[in-house]
RNA sequence: GCCGAGAUAGCUCAGUGGUAGAGCAGCUGAUUCGUAAUCAGCAGGUCGUGGGUUCAACUCCCAUUCUCGGCUCCA
């Protein structure tokens, strides 16, 4: 029951951590500091004075003075743009307006008006106006009732409503007053920068739908994302680094490379081209053979089962609108009246499996077990189908069958450290072959959860001290623990330093006892074994949609589903290119022999765009001294080598690094 | 599922009520060429699908499917 990881929002990357060919960071701190660049006058005002003091959300809940005023900046941000939102539709009603990593969005209810892509730019017009008088943000202390009575006046539904639910005497608000006499006030705890001047380097992004207070039955909210920088340079690198983003999105490289596809008829659901599927099984071959390898016993389990399973793990009751389910036998148009009719039994209520464990429970229990099976690993990649909302949908990010690299422990409470311990340096091995850093957090208990106290004692100390006995450094997420077990979160950042999370190591006090399973212990008594979830991929759909934005389709040559591709000059060295690519393959090579008539340019562009990493080019050089002309993807003309160094080259650098 | 946007040739896209276009890819021919696009010709679309309005619909309206941006969900 390992929960399906999700990405998690854009952070910014970690010094030191993995390849960055394009980071795009700025050092912020440099513009933040008292001291702008002479260039921008506005600056040294905009970061000049610290933010405001005086507010709930102090300093010290953030990781550094640059996370601060970022903060302060994008939230002050927001208010600008609820303001110039006010002056173009008066009787919008706001709802909340935080700040958010990279920028902020405004909640936003306009009766009578849907906002358009057009609107944007007229927002962003009328922000400049605001930024320009550069309006001071007046904090004020107001009861609760001069605050309901004060946005009740003016029909801001949304505030009044909050207004009830804080758990304090005063509220803050902040005011700015317009050089026309008028002002905006908006109910905030703040804190803020000085001025609305210090939002300049602001763009507005895009257009959203959100339900207030992220309740499906509540009002639909319109939302309105935007971006603020201390600087122009600040503002226009994010900008640009919006843009690498979307040339890197795994749907548009995946087109332009053959990895995969989707059809209308299977929505959620990808179709693996040659390329793709080479990537998919290189991934899943690979950790197969390493986990086999490392005590694990490698299944395969139904994809199909009777309803009575979900039941039995409890997905029935709590996992039901993921689960796809029909009745057993043919369906057939028009004859659904007759089903149920006197005397005949209920038909049989199938489902598609959306998680691995619980067959993996029944395995466990399929015969009696003792402490010496322990712990017993089970591991099984297959085929998952969980039935997404279709908005829900994304690429392949976000699927309805995929495949995980997915494995239950059977463990015995004292061992839970010990193999805890193993599977931080697996996952450790797999991502530093891939150049990618983990984070680490130990997520815990939440309220309500299942089973004692005692026993979440025992589970998180052990898993504490896996991660101390590792030496890694690790956070803690207190309360964010699955209810059936504490967990490690794992953040895996990429080249753009981008944060997912894919590996996951969950324990499960759970489903043992809903399987009622057990194991003879050294003392003859019957004992319940901890089960332990762990995927170090995740899902395999996710992982390549992950790898291929992380390199942005120049995938290294261990991992390039065509390695090399042999090219001829002329017709007249098409023997010796036969002879190479021959060569080549025979050395378990992936090479294509590009033999047209085109032009020797011509076929280094197209290879270029198929971001093939090497090219081996034969003309009537390489035919008289037998030998190729070697052109790298990343480094360009590398020059003429011997064939044979040639194909050592690539044996050597096909070596897969986990 | 909800809000919004979109769907035109294999790909990227133009086309605001009057007989469907471009570039690339494809095919055929010519060309045999040395490190990021050789030339010419040909072919290719029921404009996502189904209804409707209209003399006339890619274009306007309704429904629907899928995709995208979010929300939501992921015990």
């Amino acid at each position: 029951m390992v929960s399906r990881p999700r990405p998690v929002p854009l952070r910014p990357p970690r010094l030191g951590q993995g390849p960055s060919p394009t980071n795009p960071r700025t050092p912020m701190s440099a513009h933040l500091l008292e001291h702008a660049p002479e260039s921008e006058p506005q600056a040294a005002e905009a970061m000049g004075p610290a933010p405001q003091e005086e507010h709930e959300k102090g300093r010290d809940a953030f990781e550094s003075e640059e996370d601060y005023r970022l903060y302060c900046l994008r939230h002050s941000a927001a208010h600008v743009m609820a303001q110039a939102i006010l002056q173009l539709w008066p009787q919008a009603r706001l709802a909340f307006g935080p700040p958010i990593k990279d920028g902020f969005y405004y909640d936003i209810d306009i009766p009578g008006v849907t906002l358009t892509e057009g609107d944007l730019e007229r927002i962003e017009a009328e922000i400049k106006a605001v930024v320009k008088e550069n309006q001071t943000f007046e904090r004020e202390e107001w009861t609760k009732e001069q605050a309901v009575a004060w946005f009740g006046a003016r029909g801001q539904v949304f505030k009044v409503e909050h207004i009830g639910r804080l758990p304090v005497e005063k509220v803050t608000i902040y005011r700015n007053r317009r050089k026309d006499g008028g002002e905006f006030v908006d109910l905030c705890g703040g804190p803020h920068v000085m001025r609305t001047g210090q939002a300049k380097h602001i763009k507005l992004l895009k257009l959203s739908g959100a339900y207030w207070l992220g309740k499906a039955e509540n009002p639909q909210l319109q939302r309105v994302y935007g971006t603020v920088w201390p600087t122009r340079e600040a503002l226009d690198q994010h900008l640009f680094r919006l843009e690498e983003a979307k040339k890197r999105d795994h749907r548009k490289l995946g087109t332009q490379l053959e990895l995969f596809m989707f059809h209308d008829w299977a929505p959620g659901a990808a179709f693996w081209l040659p390329k793709g599927e080479f990537l998919y099984d290189l991934l899943g071959s690979r950790m197969r053979a390493l986990l086999a390898g490392s005590g694990y016993d490698v299944v395969k389990t139904p994809l199909v089962f009777d309803k009575k399973l979900f039941e039995t793990s409890g997905h029935w009751d709590h996992y039901q609108e993921n689960l796809f389910h029909f009745p057993e036998g043919h369906f057939l148009e028009g004859q659904q009246e007759g089903a149920g009719a006197e005397g005949e039994q209920e038909p049989r209520i199938l489902g598609l499996k959306p998680m691995n464990c619980p067959s993996h429970m029944l395995i466990f229990k399929s015969r009696k077990r003792s402490y010496r099976d322990l712990p017993m690993r089970i591991h099984d990649q297959g085929v998952l189908h969980r039935n997404e909302l279709s908005g829900a949908l994304s690429g392949l990010t976000r699927v309805r069958q995929f495949q995980q690299d997915d494995a239950h422990l059977f463990v015995a409470e004292d061992q839970i450290a010990q193999e805890v311990g193993r599977l931080l340096d697996l996952i450790d091995r797999v991502y530093a072959a891939f150049g990618m850093t983990v984070e680490l957090n130990l997520a815990t208990r939440p309220d309500p959860k299942l089973g004692s106290d005692e026993l979440w004692d025992r589970a998180e100390e052990g898993l504490r001290q896996a991660l101390v006995a590792s030496g890694r450094s690790f956070g803690m997420h207190h309360g964010d623990g699955a209810f059936y077990g504490p967990k490690i979160d794992f953040d895996v950042y990429d080249a753009l330093g981008r944060a997912h999370q894919c590996a996951t190591v969950q324990l499960d006090f759970n489903l043992p006892r809903r399987f009622e399973l057990s194991y003879v212990g050294a003392d003859n008594q019957a004992h319940t074994p901890v089960v332990i979830h762990r995927a170090v991929f995740g899902s395999f759909e996710r992982f390549i949609a992950i790898l291929i934005e992380h390199y942005g389709g120049n995938f290294p040559t261990w991992l390039a589903p065509e390695q090399v591709r042999v090219m001829t000059v002329s017709e007249k060295s098409l023997e010796h290119g036969a002879a190479v690519t021959a060569a080549l393959r025979a050395a378990g090579v992936r090479v294509h022999f590009d033999d047209g008539d085109d032009k020797i340019g011509y076929k280094i562009k197209m290879c270029h765009g198929m971001k093939v990493p090497y090219m081996a080019i034969i003309g009537e050089d390489e035919l008289a001294n037998g030998t190729v002309s070697v052109r790298s993807r990343d480094h360009g003309d590398l020059g003429s080598m011997q064939v044979q160094d040639f194909v050592d080259r690539l044996v050597a650098e096909s070596v897969i690094p986990f």
